[in-house]
DNA sequence: TTGTATGCGTTATCAG
DNA sequence: CTGATAACGCATACAA
């Protein structure tokens, strides 16, 4: 049997608020008995009781993570648990704890208003893929501690966090520019990622513009064999662009394979360069000089601002974007 | 403010107990009752306080997830995160919840007694990455509901669930002599991976011995170019060996490359088989035949299990395997 | 079938 | 500096 406070107190012939403060380290209690008391109470093995000490304090440390947990998504977005690891991280150090909640776009507004109103937890990390806005306006109603992981594509007063594709654009095309390079291809995906990768482009386009320059944009690139065909087609013109871009590591492989099947050398005859360092940018040979998102840095980013806003609960909304970072391999 | 069972009390005319019966559907309040009492909830918005009822049932409905959370497993180690949506998923559906906990093969002992003691969950799940002797101690002294993830490797009496990597070995063996293969390569990794790999010529090597066949193992392959290189290697014999099995899908994407490079055809020329599934044996071209274990389904297995543990404490201690499957598909 | 009273383990307030 | 005691919101044994 787990010991508690009054076993403390009796051992230690004073009172259960006594050690409650001693154990707490108030001021109020002697140097002389916190110690005695501390001594005893790990002597015991005393460990204070999670669950009485959250329905005193009014709070049990817990943050919520809601995302669309369907079967798959640890391999096909190993993206979001490198944000979770992140927030899981920060929390654990200042004595809080995560926890995942499955919720689709249907389910999250009805789900979190019951976890808001059953005080469930000390506030909320939201994935904007489940975000709606009627999720939106449930958060709207009450001042809980939340932010949403991702920009919303709609008006709101959310407090959001998200990726600058715009500048990762943006870095891309200076990287490229100063390198040299001037006949660039981007080839860019299918429409769910198209979102990401139009802001990409839009980065892209401000720094060519300002250049007087531009780039050559391939839509409807989706998979890794679209990319291999298409590289296969730009190989075949008389004029070869000098790098090819790409949102993602897949056509990335794709357009590597193409090239070196037909006997061409990357960067000598022409450079790839990719958006995302996963899964494979350092694995291909060459490996690829690519643009990296630091998510678990984000997900660090993430756990802080929920903490403070616990603690400064009227703190204005406020949103931020984590900015990427570029590594330089072989590829270019 | 959240409404309490005593609001509803005062304004059904009833007293909190039997609030409180109703709404958990006691057989003792009369359906007429209880049906006023859950309209006069809902029309409150009562929800009712998580904090409050984890303290008076003496259990919070919490299941902890503890492992090795370090910057890049979300990328390095996908599967994890599959069992972790599984396990969550199905505690999810039992009204509970999963918390994340970061912790190491150092820090776990100590924490995860502390967690016990603290009663801040009512089970465990432990990733066997981070389970060393002295956890298996803690674990062992309380009676308290745990699973570890991954078979331990040394004597316990600690109750844990894995795949079993021989099973995957003779699945793959199996099929590829059913295949009518013979002359069979099996590339495996380093020594980190050399457990799994190791148990997994074990299987091959039974169902070999049955049929008075051997394999060859080429070892210490650790990566996609470690894979070229052998593949070109083994491409210069005089008699090609008829398949080559792969122990994950970056050295059978190198196998691929390496053969395509040589302008040989998979599979008419040689074949390619890999374990795993992921992350592009569906990507490659031709795809990859490959055995496939259900992290997912894993995880809904030990969420089974460990709820099962708590209803039932004194449950014996139990093992499973899970069963891997065969993806069959164009390299072989 | 309903109500009363008590416990759950800590924190916090206030009196000593 | 220390102690008595009242919350905290719900569940439940027992009384009515």
């Amino acid at each position: 049997m787990a010991s508690t406070i009054y076993d403390l107190a009796e051992a230690a012939g004073v009172s259960i608020s006594t050690v409650s403060k001693a154990l707490s380290d108030s001021y109020s209690i002697s140097e002389k008995t916190k110690k005695r008391i501390r001594e005893i109470a790990d002597s015991m093995g005393y460990q204070p009781n999670a669950r009485a000490r959250s329905f005193a304090r009014q709070k049990n440390g817990i943050i919520l993570f809601a995302a669309d947990l369907s079967k798959g998504v640890g391999f096909e977005n190993p993206h979001m648990f490198e944000i979770v690891t992140g927030v899981d991280r920060y929390l654990d150090e200042k004595g809080y704890s995560l926890v995942l909640k499955h919720v689709t776009k249907e389910t999250a507004p009805e789900a979190v208003k019951e976890l808001m109103l059953g005080e469930e937890a000390d506030g909320i990390i939201i994935h904007a893929g489940v975000l709606t806005k009627q999720l939106a306006f449930v958060l709207g109603k009450e001042a809980y501690p939340h932010l949403i992981i991702g920009k919303p594509d709609f008006a709101n007063t959310l407090s959001w966090i998200d990726v600058s594709h715009e500048a990762a654009g943006q870095i891309a095309a200076n990287y490229l520019l100063d390198k040299g390079y001037r006949r660039i291809v981007f080839l860019m995906g299918d429409s769910r990622e198209d979102q990401i990768s139009l802001r990409r482009l839009d980065g892209i386009n401000i720094v060519f513009e300002e250049e007087e320059l531009s780039i050559e944009t391939i839509r409807e690139i989706k998979s890794f064999n679209d990319s291999r065909k298409i590289t296969e087609e730009i190989l075949k013109r008389e004029l070869l662009p000098e790098v090819i871009l790409c949102t993602n590591n897949y056509l990335a492989m794709g357009c590597i394979q193409s090239i070196r099947a037909e006997k061409l050398d990357v960067p000598e005859d022409i450079a790839i360069m990719t958006f995302d360092n996963y899964p494979f940018s350092m694995l291909t040979e060459p490996t690829l000089t690519a643009i990296e998102v630091d998510m678990y840095d984000m997900g660090n980013e993430a756990a802080r601002f929920i903490l403070q806003r616990i603690k400064k609960p009227n703190l204005q909304t406020q949103s931020f974007c984590t900015t990427p970072i570029l590594i330089e391999r072989q590829s270019t």
